[in-house]
DNA sequence: CTTCCGTTGTAAAC
DNA sequence: GTTTACAACGGAAG
């Protein structure tokens, strides 16, 4: 009796914190001093049916998975990651009750999507007399004390950020891996069902439909094919295999980590602007966002190696770099985005309620019912704004440069900061004027360190519509990649049509002459689309649209964006492209247009290098 | 109130 | 290759 009393059965439930180096909540866990300690994913149908997930981040988090597993072995051949497939908010409590957990522990997820989730499971628990412990880890600071430290106000500049970090413990040193994990206790699942369980409730919204090439099979049994609570497959998925070159897990991280360090200068004198994104192999860049993302690399390893790696090379004479154009800066912009996420809760990752965030009148905005619930799928927007997102989508707009890095971004799952500016500048306030949302969107879906805080917050930078809003400086989809590369090396491989265009003409090879283009074996506007716009134009149109919305002065919490007809209060600027910009589409009710805005100038149309109508009849 | 600063612009002028 | 005008924002500091 009183040996069972005594008996400490944890359940550690892994999710962004797939590593065994630098974990808080694991090494709560083991403090216990558990008699069984059973180390679970909840293989949750949400991701796998109700959120757009490409095959390349699955792919990662799979092999995360099984390298953790691995790694949990060599701590005790008894144990390993068990995998069960269900929703965490009936598996868990089911599993704590069917194998007498006396402990749930796992890393806290301060970002809202989770902590609502995490709240419903441990309210589900708690009632069972299992007791919660949940432990930061995944960032150097806790959102929620930056918030408060900060008058529950989000964070809108690294100024703000640090001026509210000033008084809180800084990131102490990371803790070491484990050398030894009890083993788990029994592991059979009496009277589970998928009626307790469902999978098949998300069925009815299966947005990763059009991804896969077979059936779902990974939610046929709740401890997989062979009973054994294996990692699921990409073939379980209906996935083709993933096409990306970067493989995942903790050890993969600490190699890469360890690799990037053993260049000491170039560790202490990083200073990201100045880092090329059109380089490739290797990228100029760290690239282990995709491992801080599901928590391979935990963020205080990564600063205090790089920190200790900076203060060897500065005895030998070095002077090192400062923040936050240094390595430790871009932890601090992660950091900054969770704070901002934290305060702002789920509207960050949209316009609609959002108080930091602009409204401005992009195309293909989200829309709401009247209950203010996002409708899905997306009603079709303007035909010629469709059209170009999708040709961004696909790498297809006719400019090199932007259509390579979104190429990249398919084919790796990963692509440099400032080639993600040029995309996404391009996309919104630069050229098309389409919601920062879409482009969010499109990213969730194929980048593997795609994260809620900092894809949130980096696109409402970059569209000026939170924490950056110097709009006029757009990025050039010729002259920003010719500074950092003017052979066009990122474009050669990506869009290998125009492999053989000179060095010269490799960002606008439409103004390459026909001879030059057959002489290269790529005719422009047949074998490789001309631009689908006026870059110079839309780029004024823009910043002369942005300006006005400025001058309005809402946010994404003002009622008329909460009623839907704040983009009625907008005035259109005189089309200049082409005359029927607006013919095709459906224009809202009571909306305005004036003839004339601002300045009045009249633009010249000099150099009309293609047209969106030209475009779309080539598709 | 004014001044200064802000990780990552461009194009022209020197 | 470096410097400067461009046209101009929000927020913090003075």
């Amino acid at each position: 009796m009183a040996k069972l009393e005594a008996s400490t059965r944890v359940l550690y439930w892994f999710r962004t914190d797939l590593r065994l180096h630098d974990s808080p909540a694991l090494h709560t866990a083991l403090d216990l001093k558990p008699d069984v300690l059973y180390p679970i994913w909840t293989w949750d149908p949400e991701y796998v049916f109700a959120h757009k997930v490409g095959v390349n981040r699955f792919n990662f988090l799979l092999e995360s998975m099984c390298n953790l597993s691995e790694s949990l072995i060599a701590c005790n051949a008894k144990t390993k990651l068990h995998v069960i497939r269900g929703p965490p908010q009936t598996v868990i409590p089911a599993l704590c009750s069917a194998w007498n957990i006396t402990h749930l522990v796992y890393e806290k997820d301060t970002a809202e999507y989770a902590a609502v989730r995490d709240a419903d499971v441990k309210a589900r628990v708690l009632d069972a007399g299992v007791r919660v412990i949940d432990v930061l880890g995944h960032t150097l600071y806790d959102p929620q004390a930056v918030t408060d430290a900060h008058g529950g106000k989000a964070t809108l500049s690294i100024s703000s950020w640090r001026a509210a970090v000033k008084n809180l413990p800084g990131p102490e040193r990371p803790l070491p891996p484990p050398k030894h994990i009890p083993p788990p206790g029994k592991t059979d699942l009496p009277s589970f069902s998928r009626t307790e369980h469902p999978a098949s409730a998300y069925h009815t919204v299966d947005v990763n439909a059009g991804e896969r090439e077979a059936e779902v099979t990974c939610y046929d049994t709740f401890a997989g094919p062979r009973g054994d609570f294996g990692i699921p497959t990409l073939d379980e998925l209906g996935f083709p295999p993933a096409t990306t070159s970067i493989r995942g897990g903790e050890t993969e991280a600490l190699r890469r980590l360890s690799n990037y360090c053993q260049d000491a200068e170039r560790v202490a004198t990083f200073a990201k602007p100045k880092t090329s994104p059109a380089v490739f192999d290797p990228p100029a860049t760290t690239l282990l966002s995709p491992y801080m993302k599901f928590g391979c690399l935990g963020p205080r390893e990564f600063l205090w190696r790089v920190r200790d790696c900076i203060t060897e090379w500065k005895a030998d004479g070095g002077s090192k770099n400062v923040t936050p154009e240094n390595l430790e800066g871009q932890l601090l912009f992660r950091e900054m985005y969770y704070a901002a996420e934290c305060a702002q809760g789920l509207s960050f990752g949209q316009i609609r309620g959002n108080s930091i965030c602009r409204f401005i009148d992009w195309r293909l905005q989200n829309e709401y019912d009247e209950s203010g619930r996002k409708i899905v799928p997306r009603p079709l927007g303007d035909p010629v704004d469709e059209a170009r997102l999708a040709a961004w989508k696909a790498g297809k707009t006719g400019f090199p440069w932007i259509d390579a890095i979104m190429r990249q971004l398919r084919q790796e799952g990963w692509i440099h900061h400032l080639a993600r500016h040029s995309v996404a500048c391009f996309l919104t306030r630069g050229q098309c004027y389409i919601s920062w949302e879409r482009g969010a969107e499109v990213f969730d879906e194929w980048l593997i360190d795609w994260d809620p805080c900092s894809n949130a917050g980096n696109w409402m930078w970059l569209s000026c519509s939170a924490f950056f809003s110097q709009y006029h400086r757009v990025y050039g989809v010729v002259s920003f990649p010719e500074k950092f590369d003017k052979s066009g090396i990122l474009v050669r491989k990506y869009c290998p049509e125009l492999a053989r265009f000179p060095d010269k003409l490799i960002y606008s090879p439409h103004i390459t002459p026909l001879s030059v283009q057959e002489k290269a074996g790529c005719i422009i506007g047949k074998d490789y689309p001309l631009p689908m716009l006026d870059e110079k134009v839309e780029k004024e149109r823009c910043i002369g649209r942005v300006k006005a919305a400025y001058a309005l002065g809402l946010y994404g919490n003002h009622s008329a964006a909460l009623d839907g007809s704040a983009v009625a209060m907008f005035t259109d600027t005189p089309d200049l492209t082409s005359g029927d910009r607006f013919a095709g589409g459906k224009k809202k009710a009571g909306k305005r247009r004036r003839d004339e805005e601002g300045d009045g100038r009249p633009k010249k149309n000099k150099k009309q290098h293609g047209s969106i109508e030209k475009y779309l009849s080539q598709q």
